[in-house]
DNA sequence: ACGCAACTGTTGTAAATGCAATTTTTTTGC
DNA sequence: GCAAAAAAATTGCATTTACAACAGTTGCGT
């Protein structure tokens, strides 16, 4: 006999309702604002990690912001050029690279800021103080919740093989 | 006269909150779970789609995804290769609804659903009920907010006349 | 000191993505 | 009924992305 049928309801599907939400935030705020200023969401993204955090490494970077090590570095790359982010090899290990915002990036994002904040508030508007608290502590606990999870062994009948070689092998885990 | 250079703290920046919860999420269903299937978040999100509100067009379909309608085109090529959707050869007069899973298909998502059920289950782990309902409701809320939103850029003549809905359809990047 | 394993950042390459046509289908006005 | 207009779906193409391979460093055990 078949499941009975897990009726799914995607409006109430978390997963679902994020990514929404995020899709829709990214696009306005990145045709509306970023576009302007000829930044993708990307670049806004290691700009304000930037800024938020101060001086990073690359790997780092890469878990602050979400995006993978190896596009992160090209997005440097045209960062650096654009002179809004500068490149410091670390003086006490050789393979390591600092990344800061450069003068000119730093008053670029000062200026972002506002703008992102003022986002935030148009999407967040009619929520009261106690729901926008707790809208973000259950963010922050959901992000928490996943990356300390155990992968979900999803079998179907047969054992699979590879279920310990997935544990091995859980590379690019965004370890903030 | 300078800002007084507005602060930025990710930590407490919605679109950073929530983009990040997003990432891991994908991530994390997306290897443990869909990998196994043969499938990518961008199909599981078609399936999904379908299975909770039935045949759709095309174009409403990226909008239910937010999935840009070019990347949909081939996705659906691909799942119908697959032989989990069906285009529904729109009858000259009848109704038309042109896509649609196929049983196969069917099948594919109910075993599917449980596994999504899972992983919101323990992404969710620890809010109460109440909160719980509180993060949905916001993340309802955010959404429409956005979608009703004017642009606010600085340029351009105002009043976009344009009321029609404008739905998300960008990327897999979700939100800053 | 040595060698090997782990770390850091970059690059090669195939696949995915988004925009702008282009083609196909549906609606409309007469 | 039919041609024009509008809307929907696909495709061409340049850009972007992710995975893996690579090259250079560091740390650590022996």
């Amino acid at each position: 006999m078949p499941e009975p049928a897990a009726r799914l309801d995607l409006d109430d599907y978390l997963p679902y309702l994020i990514n929404r939400v995020g899709s829709i935030m990214a696009l306005r705020f990145g045709e509306d604002v970023l576009a302007q200023f000829g930044l993708s969401i990307a670049m806004w993204r290691v700009l304000a990690a930037l800024s938020s955090h101060g001086a990073q490494r690359h790997t780092d970077l890469a878990g602050l912001t979400s995006i993978e090590v190896s596009t992160l570095s090209r997005i440097v790359t045209r960062l650096v050029r654009m002179g809004l982010v500068v490149r410091a090899p670390s003086k006490t290990s050789g393979r390591e690279i600092a990344l800061a915002l450069s003068d000119r990036g730093r008053r670029l994002v000062d200026r972002l800021i506002p703008l992102g904040r003022r986002y935030e508030e148009i999407a967040s508007a009619g929520l009261s103080k106690q729901e926008n608290a707790v809208l973000r502590r259950a963010l922050r606990r959901m992000y928490r919740n996943l990356i300390d999870a155990e992968p979900m062994a999803v079998n179907d009948r047969t054992g699979s093989p590879d279920a310990a070689i997935r544990t091995a092998s859980r590379p690019e885990t965004p370890t903030i």
